[in-house]
DNA sequence: TTTACTGCAAACCGTTTGCAGTTCC
DNA sequence: GGAACTGCAAACGGTTTGCAGTAAA
């Protein structure tokens, strides 16, 4: 919080830049969740998003947050984690390809990079796919949750 | 249907021996599940598991089926594929460590197995986590949509 | 002024749960 | 006979939707 200070109503962000080049109509909502997702290791989960864009727009609504969600991850701003659990993970660092790291106990998530060019499927392994991708979801416990168990 | 026959009431199927020999009660409810997850490359959502055991089993309920489907993952017997869509996926395969592939746009799940030894975590990627493991999810378009598509 | 966007609240979907009744051992 | 299991149906949590009202450009 205040971090991003705001100049006569207007947020300095990138995203909140780059959603305006695309034609988007710059509602304080909007605003309040580019803010949420400014930063390099952001990995909320939507309500963890609605509950922050509160803190600078306390009459945001879940709707208008899944709908701008949605969205964003429709059009590549930001991505979708494939945790396994039930509520989705949402990150906005896409600007650089990597994996993650995720706390069995906790849900933390991290962001890693990895050395290698990454695994290659050789191939009898495709099953005649057209393969575009592939994440890695390294897992194990964080600090805290080693410090408990 | 068929391949696996009844003989006097009794699935032949090893991952029924399995759970009797864990002290399970062997229901016929439990069977038709057992014999749904029979194979090698099933990767059913609760849904299709519901569908198929109701085959042998009109009546089973789906409480039934999530309760099984629960306790043989707490078990080990099957795992839960992450794969970011809201219906999970059961993989009844634990006999070797392997990764999936998934169609980007139908949801087909195969097994794939990978040469290298797989990634590891520099030290400075790890965040301090005890990590203990890791899954690739390479995805992609199948077959059958490349022709849709 | 126009039409994109918002909030509400109800619906939705996959999953879980409490409980009374049944069945396996 | 008794504990383990089942089915029902209601509840749950996360997400989506229709629609009437509001506000950005």
């Amino acid at each position: 919080m205040g971090d991003q200070e705001r100049e006569e109503g207007t947020v300095v962000n990138e995203l909140v830049e780059r959603l305006r080049a695309r034609g988007w109509r710059m509602t304080p909502q909007r605003q309040a969740i580019a803010l949420v997702l400014e930063g390099d290791n952001v990995h909320l989960s939507a309500e963890a998003i609605i509950n922050q864009a509160r803190e600078s727009f306390p009459e945001i609504s879940m709707a208008t947050v899944y709908n701008t969600l949605n969205e964003l991850v429709a059009m590549g701003e930001i991505l979708e984690v494939a945790t396994g659990s039930r509520a989705r993970r949402f990150d906005s660092n896409t600007s650089r390809a990597h994996h993650h790291l995720m706390c069995n106990r906790c849900g933390e998530l991290h962001d890693v990079h990895t050395d290698f060019e990454g695994p290659t499927l050789r191939a009898r392994e495709q099953h005649g796919f057209l393969v575009t991708g592939f994440n890695v979801l390294f897992n194990g416990l964080c600090p805290n949750c080693q410090a408990l168990s």
